[in-house]
DNA sequence: GTAAACAGGTTTATAATATAAACCAAATTA
DNA sequence: TAATTTGGTTTATATTATAAACCTGTTTAC
């Protein structure tokens, strides 16, 4: 009847990165803090948990002189994403 | 760019409740807890969130001797659905 | 008739989660 | 060189979800 949710994709803020990123390829921190009005600290605890499961890869750079923390979705976050789209479906009778 | 979700439709269990009574108009507690997979203490407590909230009402009445507990959605409940639908696609690039 | 099991839940304790506040290091600006 | 800004991380707190324990009444078995 209902598939479940994945837990890690069913969180506001968590979604969104995934969702920036798997339009974008790629993207800088602030540029995420930025799109998704989120605090840096919840971003950067959020990006860690998305990281861990190998749903995104960090890459901690720099740009001149300043860090730059720079994030990808890989191919397992793709997957995943698109399986959460599909269970969520279940709840929501879209097409 | 992303819009807030309401996070009392956010949450698995809730969705799944409201999401049958979309489509059902009216349903007994055990039936939603077998839909769902719930176990009943849960499912007590976020029927009791969204009858809180007005998105849902609760008549408490009898079958034959035995307590029968019926749930139905609201017209808030059903406008706060379809607004957090058409939120999640900002997320979901569903058209 | 009464003990045991079951139906239909509710209450409450615990675990997990989300979030922002506080913090840190380095670079820039005044 | 002091103050401010950039680019974050760590940690403390508040919120939430969840199941375990519990309760009331009913049915079944003896």
């Amino acid at each position: 009847m209902f598939q479940p949710l994945d837990p890690l994709l069913h969180s506001e803020l968590r979604l969104a990165i995934m969702s920036l990123l798997i339009s974008a390829d790629e993207a800088e921190f602030p540029y995420i803090k930025e799109q998704t009005g989120a605090t840096a600290g919840n971003l950067s605890v959020q990006v860690d948990k998305l990281s861990a499961a190998g749903y995104i890869e960090v890459e901690k750079t720099f740009k001149g002189k300043r860090p730059c923390t720079i994030c990808r979705i890989t191919d397992t976050g793709r997957q995943a994403f698109e399986a959460y789209v599909k269970a969520l479906k279940s709840y929501l009778k879209v097409k």
